[in-house]
DNA sequence: ATAAATAACGAAAACGTTTTCGTGTTGACA
DNA sequence: TGTCAACACGAAAACGTTTTCGTTATTTAT
C-alpha cells in the first residue's frame, strides 16, 4: 500500500523545488520545457492528484455544498437530492448529506459539524421541530458567519436567504378546480398541522378553490391528520381516522389530500367501504411520488418537481458562492441592508391518472 | 458579516501566542489557570470552533465517509444511506454521497473526486454498467492508495474488501417454499438479466426451492426482463411483457419476482386479467419498500433490511479506519497477503401481507 | 565590453491547526 | 550564593498546496 504521493515527493525525487514542480504541473511558462515534460511525465507515472484538503484549507473553499433535510427515506426529498447532486457535480462541487431525522437538535448539531470549514454553503429543508419551536436562530448565525443557505420546499420568512418553493396555493387551487370540475359536489379536504407551512397553504388553496365556486366550506369535511406522530409505522390509526371520517361525511363525491400517503389511504379505505374510484370518489393528491404511479387505480396527483427544484437551488447557491468571489464584501450592501434575495417558485403540474374522472 | 474566528485572531487580540491559545482551549495543564479562564472566555463569547479542513490536513484523516450509490430515488439505497448516516453521526462522521447513476464513467469520476483526500473510506454499491463491463480497476486502485471500501448488496469477488450482503439465495427459498406451502403448483419467476448478482442469486433460490421439493422447473414460467432500459419510466412495456407471460402460461398460481416492481406489476396485471390475489394467484416480491407496504393488496415480501446493511457497513468501515490508528501498516500483513477481510451476511426475513393465503 | 533584459528556478509565506521542543522566570534548597 | 526544578509560555515544524518575490545565469542591446 503507497500512500498518495505529494509534490514534494516529486521535488525530492526529481531533484528540484516544490515551486517548480507545481508549476510546471500547471504549465506556467516560467518553467522549462524540458523539466515541464520531464515532471509531467513523472507526475502521469506515479498519477499525482492534488490533494483536496490542502487546497481547501488555501483556497479557504472546499467546493462542496451541505444538503441538510429531515429524512432521506422519502421520495421528494431524494428527488430534490438528486436534482441537487446533478448540478453540484456539474459545476465542480460535491455533496454532503446530513439528516435531521425531523429534529431540532440534530439539525442544529449538524449545522455545526458542517459550518466549520467542511462547506462553502447549505441546501436545507426545515425540520418539523425546528418550525415548531419557531426557533431559527441557527440559520441566521450560519449566514452571518458567512455561510450562504438556499432553502427549499420547507421555508420561513424570519430567514433572510435564497428560497425555491412550489406554488402550494395555486398547486391546490388547480386540484380542487379539477375535482369541482369534474362534477364533484362534496370535496373533502385531508391535511396536516399548519405548522409546516406547505399544509397550511395547500389548505389555503382549498379554500379559495371553494370559494371562488361559491361554494362555503364544510368544516366537518375537513380531517386534519395530527403527523408528529410516526404515522408511516402506523398505517391503522391513520386509516381508523380515515375510515371514521368517511363514515360521519357518507356524501363525500372528492377528496382532496396534501400528500400521497394520505391520498392512497383515503383510496384504499374507501374502497373498503364499498365505493369505487373515481366512479363514486374522486382523489387527488400532492407530491407525486411512486406511491401515486403504482398504486391502483393510479392516483392523479399534483407534481411537485422535485429534481427540478434541487437543481434550481443548487444553482442559485452556487451562483452566490461564486458571485462572493468577486465582489467580497456584496453579500450585504454598502448600507448594510440584506441584498436581495431570489425566491423561485416552481409551478405545479397536474398528473392526470385513474383516480379522476377523465373528461370527454 | 464577520468571517470566523481563529486561533491567530484570539491570539493576537489576547497578546499571547497560538501556541498558548491552543494548548488553553484543549486544557492543557501548561497553561496557567488565569490565562486559560481568560482564553477560554474569549473563544466561548466569539463562538470559535477549530477550522475542521485545518485538522484535516494535520492529521490525514478527513472524519468523512463517502458513499457511493447507483440511485438515490429509490427506497433500498435510501434506507441504506440512513443506515450509514446513523451510525457515522454517532462516531463522529460525516457522509459525502455521490451518485453513479449506473455508468462506469460516474462512478469512476465520482470516486476520483472525492478519493484525493476529500474522505476516509468509501462504502458503495456497484453500477450496471461496471457489473456488465467486469472492470473493477478503480477499485483495486483506491484501496491500494491506502483507502479503505465496504462494498454492500452488489459486491463482486474480484475486490478484497469487507462486504456485507443479504442472503439472496436463501431469502429465495424462504420465498418459494411458502408459496409452495402455500398450496401453489405452477409457481412463476420474474427476474432481471443476471449480470447483477442479486438477480442470479435469487433465481438460483427459487431453483433450489423447486428442486428441494422434488419439482422440475420449467423454463417458460421464467420471464427474464432487460432492465437495462429505464423500466420505471416504461411501465406499459412491462405491463405488457408480463401480461403476455400470463395469457400464455394460464395455470400460473404463485408469483416470485426479484424487486418490488415487478411483483406489484404482477399484481396490477393478474387483476386485470381478472385473477383474485391471493386466491387465485399468490405474489412474493423481494425487497420491502414503499410499494409493497401501501399496494392494494399489500404485497408480502422478502426484507433486506436496508438500513441494517447501512448501520454494519459503516461499523465494518469505521472500525477498519480507526484499527488503522493502532496498527498503521497491518491492512496488508507483513508477508504481503491480504488481511482478512470480513463479509457480514444480514438474514432476509419475510414479511406477510395480504398477497398472500394467511395459513390457519 | 558593459548594462540591461530575460529565462529558469528556488525560498518563503500563507491557509489554521497541533505538538514538540526550547527558554526565561520563579522559588526552593544546600 | 549558586544550582536545580517547576512553571508558564513561545517558536517552529508539519500537513500539501499556490503564489509572490527574489536570485542567479545567460542572452541581448548599446
Amino acid at each position: 500500500m503507497k500512500r498518495k504521493i505529494t509534490l514534494k515527493q516529486i521535488a525530492r525525487e526529481l531533484g528540484v523545488s516544490i515551486s517548480t514542480v507545481s508549476k510546471a504541473l500547471s504549465g506556467s511558462n516560467e518553467i522549462s520545457e524540458d523539466t515541464t515534460q520531464k515532471i509531467q511525465a513523472f507526475a502521469k507515472l506515479y498519477n499525482y492528484r492534488p490533494n483536496n484538503i490542502a487546497l481547501s484549507l488555501k483556497n479557504r473553499k472546499t467546493k462542496t455544498i451541505g444538503i441538510l433535510i429531515p429524512e432521506i427515506v422519502h421520495h421528494f426529498f431524494s428527488t430534490v437530492v438528486r436534482g441537487i447532486e446533478r448540478v453540484a457535480n456539474r459545476r465542480g462541487y460535491n455533496v454532503i448529506v446530513g439528516l435531521s431525522n425531523e429534529s431540532f437538535t440534530k439539525e442544529i448539531i449538524n449545522m455545526e459539524m458542517l459550518a466549520n470549514g467542511s462547506i462553502d454553503g447549505f441546501i436545507l429543508s426545515i425540520s418539523k421541530e425546528t418550525l415548531l419551536k419557531q426557533d431559527y436562530h441557527h440559520f441566521n448565525a450560519t449566514i452571518n458567519q458567512g455561510v450562504p443557505i438556499v432553502m427549499f420546499d420547507r421555508v420561513v420568512n424570519e430567514v433572510d436567504c435564497d428560497k425555491v418553493i412550489v406554488d402550494d396555493f395555486i398547486g391546490a387551487v388547480k386540484a380542487v378546480k379539477k375535482l369541482l370540475e369534474n362534477g364533484c359536489k362534496n370535496i373533502a379536504l385531508i391535511t396536516t398541522m399548519y405548522y409546516v407551512s406547505v399544509g397550511r397553504l395547500r389548505t389555503q388553496g382549498y379554500l379559495e378553490a371553494l370559494e371562488e365556486n361559491n361554494i362555503v366550506a364544510n368544516p366537518n369535511l375537513i380531517l386534519k391528520i395530527d403527523d408528529s406522530l410516526d404515522v408511516e409505522n402506523h398505517l391503522e390509526i391513520l386509516e381508523n381516522e380515515i375510515g371514521l371520517f368517511f363514515k360521519a361525511n357518507p356524501k363525500i363525491d372528492g377528496v382532496f389530500a396534501v400528500n400521497e400517503l394520505y391520498a392512497v389511504s383515503a383510496m384504499k379505505v374507501a374502497r373498503k367501504l364499498g365505493f369505487t374510484i373515481p366512479d363514486d370518489i374522486q382523489v387527488i393528491g400532492f407530491t407525486d411520488g411512486v406511491l401515486s404511479k403504482h398504486a391502483t387505480p393510479s392516483l392523479t396527483t399534483v407534481s411537485q418537481h422535485g429534481q427540478k427544484m434541487g437543481e434550481q437551488a443548487a444553482h442559485l447557491l452556487i451562483d452566490r458562492l461564486e458571485a462572493e468571489d468577486v465582489e467580497p464584501e456584496q453579500y450585504f450592501t454598502n448600507n448594510n441592508t440584506k441584498k436581495d434575495f431570489i425566491k423561485v417558485v416552481i409551478e405545479t403540474e397536474i398528473i392526470e391518472r385513474e383516480s379522476t374522472k377523465s373528461r370527454d
